[in-house]
Formats: structure tokens, sequence, C-alpha cells
DNA sequence: CCGCCGGTATGACATTCGTCATCCCGGCCG
DNA sequence: CGGCCGGGATGACGAATGTCATACCGGCGG
């Protein structure tokens, strides 16, 4: 029997993960968490042996979880098969990535996969992920990014992450720069489809 | 037996919401597809009581559906609890309207509702429908609106509109008074959030 | 029939953005 | 030790954006 536990935060796509493993003999499911900072003690209580990680949860990301994980494998169940989040789900170890548009049979074949020491990634989001490459931008063009998003004026950023205007300017143009984009908007668009933010 | 349809882009989710209702002994899923331009071949071909709509799908969104479906109940099935498209729904005449973030529960209690003449509609959604009110943007407000969204320049939107600069300006600056916001990054994201594109 | 509203357009104006050059500092790598 | 890179800052300049007044047209309600 392969013990797995579901950290979703929408209870309609969590319960419905369950139910669709719940048909399978072989797999049962021994917990449900619907935030990502309550997964890690909800694996030391109930010791699965696969972990089902959402990406974008309250608490703490899928990603953030899978860093932290250690002696259970982890499988990471997102809606967007961005390249970024692929590279930073490999690089905290996962050992597979499934997207949710993909066959609901492939979710228990993933889950059997795992068990059995393989790796488990979508070859086209593979493919995707090397040839779009790793994010260019660093640590604090991501931060004035993801505050740009919204709407946010040069005066609004800068107050937020306590910097001067004039370097929020910089930050954003080199941003827009290393993203192709001709203007914040679009370099934010840009950044967040591909995973970067 | 309630014969149900359920239309959902994502296959996993659409699987996990045909696996869950598959488990009540009154409810019996007769079809699932994909996109939302499907939805009326395959209501005529199998005759449900019940159609399950995600919101956003490829084709036609589930709103569109629902303005085009007679004679079967809808329940729109969404992740986002937008009171505009809680609205949107209302006038589409659906009969039952379900965040993803639900009870897992409370989908099947829905279904056996709106089978039984009854309206399902949180009522906490309902409130803010009511307090947020109807979009006050005109029809080429949206329109500028969502050519914005993405970073375009006020020479593209006006490309892609046919429009004068002039003109995709005064509707910018109009829809970002009506939105309160302070520039058009800022409209596009609060417009969107009440459900208003 | 007149007025208002939505759609479209023009021109002028102030403000905000995006770019660039240049500077300082502290690590890290060769 | 000397670069180079990333973080942070300043000032200047041109381009894009947001605001406003004004105008014309067509439909719809009083």
């Amino acid at each position: 029997m392969i013990r797995v536990l579901i950290a979703d935060d929408q209870d309609l796509v969590r319960g419905g993960l369950a139910a669709l493993l719940g048909l399978e003999p072989d797999i049962e499911v021994v917990a449900e968490v619907a935030r990502g900072d309550e997964v890690l003690a909800s694996v030391a209580a109930h010791r699965p042996d696969v972990v089902l990680l959402d990406i974008e949860m309250p608490g703490l990301s899928g990603l953030e979880v899978a860093e932290r994980l250690t002696g259970v494998r982890v499988v990471i169940v997102t809606t967007f098969g961005r390249p970024g989040y692929l590279r930073r789900a490999l690089d905290a170890g996962v050992a597979g990535f499934v997207v949710k548009d993909a066959p609901a049979a492939e979710l228990a074949a993933a889950v059997r996969r795992v068990t059995a020491g393989e790796r488990v990634v979508d070859p086209k989001l593979a493919v995707t992920a090397l040839t779009v490459g790793a994010s260019p931008l660093t640590t604090r063009e991501c931060d004035v990014l993801r505050a740009a998003d919204g709407g946010a004026s040069v005066a609004d950023i800068a107050r937020s992450l306590f910097l001067t205007e004039g370097t929020v300017r910089n930050y954003l143009s080199s941003a827009i720069g290393k993203t192709g984009a001709r203007n914040r908007a679009a370099a934010v668009s840009t950044a967040r489809s591909r995973g970067w933010l």
C-alpha cells in the first residue's frame, strides 16, 4: 500500500485528487492539508511514502515546502507548467512534476513510479525549461518586479522596499531589459509566465 | 439517479470532481468535456440533469456557455469568487455558484439541491457581489483595459482596437478614474479582481 | 424633439517612466 | 591583490502616460 499525503488549498480539488487516488487499490490517502506550513507536521505525524504538493498555497509555497522535506518522495502537482517552477522544483530535489491538465490516469502512475524510485517529469516541459533557461534576474530585480505587480508607482515600490526612487527605476530598467519587455507591466507578465517570480 | 455533465479544462481537476461525485450513490457522471465550445453538443447527446461549468475554459467561457444553455440546471464551479462573475452567472440564469475552495461535501449537496429546484449561492459571496456592485465600465473601457493587460503601450492598444491613440488614452483615463486606480496597471488589476473583465 | 450617454477624435499640458552615465561599497574568485 | 558583480544612489534627458477641454455623431428615453 502506497501511503500518500495531499497538500492543496482548494478543498474541492484536494478532495477530487483524494477521491481519484482512493479508487486505486494500491494507494491510500493518509492525510490532507490545505496550507503549505502544515505539511511538515503532517508528514511527521502520518509518515507518508509520497507527498503531493500544489505550488500556490497560503503559508508556504509548495516549492518552499519541497526544499524543507526530506525522507519522503515529493510530487509537485500544479496548474502552471512554468519552466522556472520546474527548475526550482528539481533543484529542491522533487521526484515528480505533474501539471493539472495532464490526463487523470497519469497521477496514479506518477505516484507509483516515484515510489519505485523513478523521476517523473513531463518531457515537453523539460525541453521548455532547458530552452528558456534559468532566470537572469537578480534577487532585487525580482523583488522590485513583484512589488510592481498590480500597478504600484515607482514611489510606492521605493517605500515598500526602503529604496530610493532612482534605484527602483534602475532595477526596473534592468529587469525590463533582461526580460526583453518594453515596460514594467510587460516585464512582470513575462517574468511571471516563466516562473521567475 | 441524477445525471451530471462536467466541463473543466484541467484533466486532473475534472477527473477529481468526477471521482468525487462518483462516490455518491444517487449521482452519475454521464459525460466530461474539456472545452466550453463542446458543452452544448454533449448536453444534447447525453441529456444530463445538471451541468457543472468551470468559468475559465478554452473555446467558450463557462459564463458564455451558461447563457446559451436551456432546459438544464447549471452550476458554476470556479476558482475565483469574483463578484462580477457571480453577477453575470445569475444574469445567465444559473442555478448554483460554488467556489473551488468550498468543502468537498458541498458539491454533491449543491447538485442535489439544484436538482430539487433550489438555488445554491455562497451567502458571503452574494453579500460581496451586492456590496461591490455592478461594473461601472462601458464596453469600450473594458476592451481597452483587456488590451492593456500584459503591458501593451497606447500605440499597441490603438492598433489592436483600430482606434486613435488619443481615444485610447481617454478610455484608459476614464477607466482609471472609475476603478479608483492611479494608473492603467492598477486599473486592470482592480477590474479583474472584481470580475469586470 | 431635445437632451443625454457612449463612442470617437484632437490638441495641449503636467507628470511619470525608462534610459544612461557615473559614483560608492562589499564580497568573491582567480 | 585586482577585477567583477550585485546592491545602492544621484542627476539629467527624452519618451510615454494621464488629464482636461472641446468637438461631432448616433441612438434612446422623456
